[in-house]
DNA sequence: CGGCAGCCATGATTTATGTCAACGGAACCG
DNA sequence: CGGTTCCGTTGACATAAATCATGGCTGCCG
């Protein structure tokens, strides 16, 4: 996981996506914000590639940048001394990351797969917000969201089965997608088994035999590439047990 | 759990402690807030006493109000359909809860000892919200606040061991005791064991095995009225495997 | 006062999941 | 291209924690 190099932030990828053409404001927390205050954005913002496998920020930094993904897909991780690992998360296109308390980021963000993010600067993100009430509401509305996202996940670790937490996240990935106005069927799982295995409290080779353990009960088809088919999302719905 | 009677708040309560001289003010959300402010929000506030055991509001209620607790402690909850319990966090004096998202509670709150919590409609608190940005700005560093705990939770969940679980559980008692003011040497445990199994993810049989063995490494003392005594901390502090 | 219910502790046993190991295929690389 | 590494899968085995069961203690209530 080499850092990429944050200060070359790829000037050419800015001028093609805009903040008055990005396609997916909608979704994010640029939403919130008239055509003034998208301006006022564009000029403190800087769209980056990071390609697969790169760091964007670690632990305990001093957290300098908020960042929005525009395309491609990133996890938050935290670690114990002895390595083990915990995913916190996995984002897409349109999810917000770099919310911090003490200026220190809690946690690792590392991408997935070659991703783009619109930076913030942390300072001048500030300001904006004292200016614009409406961008600090959304910020606020973000937070709750992810806290109550931060719930359910631990309703997950706590108390699911490798079983239950395999399906819960498959159906997670399939509602994801189809907020973002992707098609739910053949859903994209673009994370190794091993970050599946950090992020739902289990070891790969559970993850694994799970995976077979449905596709030989009929409820999911392993394509290629990585894409999986929920053939039989009712089947999975009720083994998450949670409606 | 029976709901306890909201609609008749301990209106003597209220003038005992009118928010002007609220003992835990420096703690909460109220901190915020200059004189004038505090008065517009003691106009909005009604303080409430609430018997151990009885429910606030429950998973999926219309969010009505937002709480500050003041004394006591109090249980936040999710249930599957089974009824396998989470409980998603622990709430004692200076705590704020019924951030939501949807309008809706995502969690059951249940008090654990008596407690006395001030309320406030949450209707009322948007416009105050909206009038006062630093008390804005105070929900939102308290929602991120919150966000770093549960990101710290899925940690212990996902991958510590039941002796780590527990140590890591005693020392975040210990340290909220002391941003409240109290010692840090003997805590004070008042939830049951059962409230802790499902806090950690365990069962009460493993919770109590643990304690028993952490009391014969000469960690601990398990004293009267559910206090523990924290003989060894750096021993615990070792076992949490989180500096 | 006596019985009942809930809590805590502890022992015996089971089991879901982890650990260790091996293998095939894909990707990468010099 | 041949070697190396990484990834996913699968099997055999180990184990932490769950489950099942019991008993003591305390507090509550009739």
């Amino acid at each position: 996981m080499p850092p990429f190099d944050l200060a070359r932030p790829a000037r050419a990828a800015a001028d093609v996506t805009p903040c008055g053409a990005c396609a997916v404001r909608p979704l994010t927390v640029c939403a919130a914000l008239d055509e003034d205050e998208i301006q006022r954005l564009a000029e403190i913002v800087q769209s980056q590639r990071v390609p697969a496998h790169h760091t964007l920020f670690s632990e305990g930094d001093t957290a300098q940048n908020m960042y929005n993904v525009t395309s491609g897909s990133v996890k938050l991780y935290k670690l114990l001394p002895d390595g083990r690992r915990q995913i916190t998360g996995f984002l897409f296109s349109g999810d917000f990351l770099g919310l911090s308390v003490d200026a220190r980021y809690a946690y690792t963000a590392e991408t997935v797969t070659a991703t783009t993010v619109c930076r913030f600067p942390r300072r001048q993100m500030d300001t904006l917000l004292d200016e614009f009430p409406k961008l600090q509401r959304r910020l606020f509305s973000l937070a709750s969201n992810e806290l109550a996202a931060a719930q359910d996940q631990m309703l997950l670790l706590g108390r699911k089965t490798a079983r239950e937490k395999i399906a819960s996240f498959l159906l997670s990935l399939s509602e994801r997608a189809v907020r973002r106005g992707q098609k739910s069927n053949p859903i994209q799982v673009p994370m190794s088994r091993s970050d599946i295995a950090d992020y739902l409290g289990l070891t790969t080779e559970t993850v694994s035999r799970t995976f077979t353990q449905l596709r030989t009960h009929g409820a999911i088809r392993l394509l290629e590439a990585g894409r999986v088919d929920i053939c039989d999302g009712a089947a999975l719905m009720e083994m998450t047990e949670s409606g």
